[in-house]
DNA sequence: ACCCTGGCTAGGAAAAAACAACTGAGCTAT
DNA sequence: ATAGCTCAGTTGTTTTTTCCTAGCCAGGGT
């Protein structure tokens, strides 16, 4: 937890940040997002401790993130898997912000795992501030702004 | 540290995480964009433990988001400071992606405590998938592609 | 000379994560 | 039927990280 002062702040980097800034939290949603939805995908591929795993998908869950689904495939007996809520799909923005940032600023001799493109077309996509038009706007020309306290 | 096995992981998420994702990094960063660029400034602001957060502007430093600067003001000796570098405002989407994602799906009585937007016009602006051309694309219309083994 | 303030460092306690072994349910092969 | 296999965890112990409090040091000011 990241600290239970933080969890009522008004700011809602802070607020996010309480569930999503745990230790692996960010990096099962990103599996859970190319399709790894078991425990056990899960576990082997980010090499997780299974009661850190449990912890962090049991809270994805409670958060809305994640939901729990029973399945059955073939004449198997059933299993658990967990499929990205709509919230988990907002998170998109969020993990290809990532993404992004380390491929330009923290280079690597491997090549890129993954990128992002336009289903339809395949074209590149990158993430970036928009205007209500649904134009780009650079970051140079960003502000932030504190609101009036409240 | 997120663990050694990370370190040089292809997948660009992970290497971000691996210093971003510890415990404060993204509310340090947060804080200096704010403008917060002093050691006590950030501490008494985040309420962290002065030997974390030095840490973590440490770490921040060798990673190249963050710039230490000696100032002094009026007759005062002189100070640390710490502002951003071109590859921590390149952060910015992160962080509003994470400021979006809180407002919509964490919800709080208090009212938001700051919001984004266009300097020159103070158009309200959001974090989203643009195409090359500077075009806003749905999140449903994302996809990501795993690359050839490389 | 002594105090104050900012930017840390040091030491021990508490919390979190890692490691390892084990449970339990249900299918499957003997 | 029972013994084994796989998946999805739980339980218990060790190690690492963070938290908390205290204090150090440098450079002015008084």
């Amino acid at each position: 937890m990241k600290s239970p002062t933080l969890v009522n702040q008004r700011c809602s980097i802070a607020r996010s940040l309480v569930v999503l800034g745990e230790k692996w939290t960010l990096l099962v949603v990103r599996d859970v997002r190319l399709g790894h939805t078991r425990f056990s995908d899960i576990r082997s591929r980010l090499g997780v401790a299974p009661d850190v795993l449990a912890d962090r998908l049991g809270k994805l869950v409670d958060l809305g993130v994640l939901e729990r689904r029973t399945y059955r495939e073939g004449g198997a007996r059933e299993r658990e898997e967990y499929v990205l809520t709509p919230a988990g799909e907002d998170l998109a923005p969020v993990l290809a912000g990532l993404h992004q940032w380390g491929t330009r600023h923290l280079p690597t001799d491997l090549s890129p795992a993954s990128r992002y493109v336009e289903a339809a077309t395949g074209r590149p996509l990158h993430v970036a501030f928009v205007d209500d038009d649904g134009r780009s706007v650079d970051i140079a020309a960003v502000a932030v702004l504190p609101s009036e306290a409240g």
